[in-house]
DNA sequence: CCGCCGGTGTTACAGTGTATCACCACGGAT
DNA sequence: ATCCGTGGTGATACACTGTAACACCGGCGG
């Protein structure tokens, strides 16, 4: 899972971006998907931030002196970016993420959203997943998509939590 | 927990709103805080409702001919109930829910959010609550509050599936 | 060539949430 | 009683988030 213990920051993000385009291209040629321009773009953008964005935000990065992209372009193109797990949507920051990893349906996926440093990190955990799972059964409810955030403080920020953190 | 495994409805909510308003009055006199007229009505009519509400909602629901509750006042009084867990927000729909018992800290709060009749439950899980402690400390995370927000069907309208339910 | 369809640009608008200031009610201190 | 500080409310304005509707354009199959 890409475990960040020591290092942190822009290099790291330059190669989770990298791995993000590659997979985008490979799964949209595999599903026959339009990967057009505006997309890949988008996608990129929030890749290479490493931190999640709100539609203006990538609308104006996006955007510059012979360029305008608006936000509703963003929106149309982070919708097919999230249906196809290319992003995720973070609810309780109604912001962005981009994701380059494959899911499966069920294996408990997590957010984790540092206050400290404002990035965000994805866990999953079978255990949480089968805990829930016992749980909704004996709720009598069927499940058909759950979100889980937990905000917080990251091992990185918390090592050094004495430098210019917070 | 106030299991509903039959009726459903009406007279349900009315038992769960005379529960929340008579924590809430216990509750902000053993606190000594201010459970003023607009904290009271906004209270009851998320409670009465027994359904997510928006801020604009409550404030039309609240405002008539000879008052006008404008919605920044809402959210101030959402504020106020929020910190002392009177009322819940559902991060995934922008909405707010009230909530007739108390909660420990770390119980493992759970939302179920059911698409067919947009009513909110919640449930515990004390599995959920050590199977994200392990995979969060696994991850090095220390974390402050999270949220867990399932959408799906619930066990009353799965049952009459056939029926009105959408 | 024509028509269809998916993606994009554009404008407009609805919904969500915050900042700011003025006013008022209340309670304590003088 | 007056003064004053504090906390809650009313009101306006504004920023941010998201959607609806329509026009245009490019590709592709008839």
């Amino acid at each position: 899972m890409h475990d960040h213990a020591g290092h942190e920051g822009e290099a790291c993000d330059a190669e989770h971006a990298a791995a993000t385009m590659a997979r985008a291209e490979k799964l949209c040629r595999d599903r026959s998907l339009h990967f057009t321009k505006l997309r890949h773009d988008v996608l990129q953008a929030v890749a290479e931030t490493g931190k999640p964005m709100g539609a203006y935000d990538i609308a104006e990065r996006l955007s510059g002196p012979d360029r305008r992209v608006a936000a509703v372009s963003v929106y149309r193109a982070l919708d097919f970016l999230t249906e196809n797990g290319l992003v995720h949507r973070i609810a309780s920051r109604n912001a962005f993420v981009s994701c380059a990893h494959e899911h499966g349906a069920g294996e408990g996926l997590v957010f984790l959203i540092c206050r400290s440093c404002g990035g965000i990190d994805e866990t999953t955990s079978p255990e949480i997943e089968a805990g829930l799972g016992r749980t909704l059964e004996r709720a009598g409810f069927r499940p058909a998509s759950r979100i889980l955030e937990v905000e917080g403080e990251c091992g990185a920020c918390h090592g050094r939590q004495s430098d210019g953190a917070h």
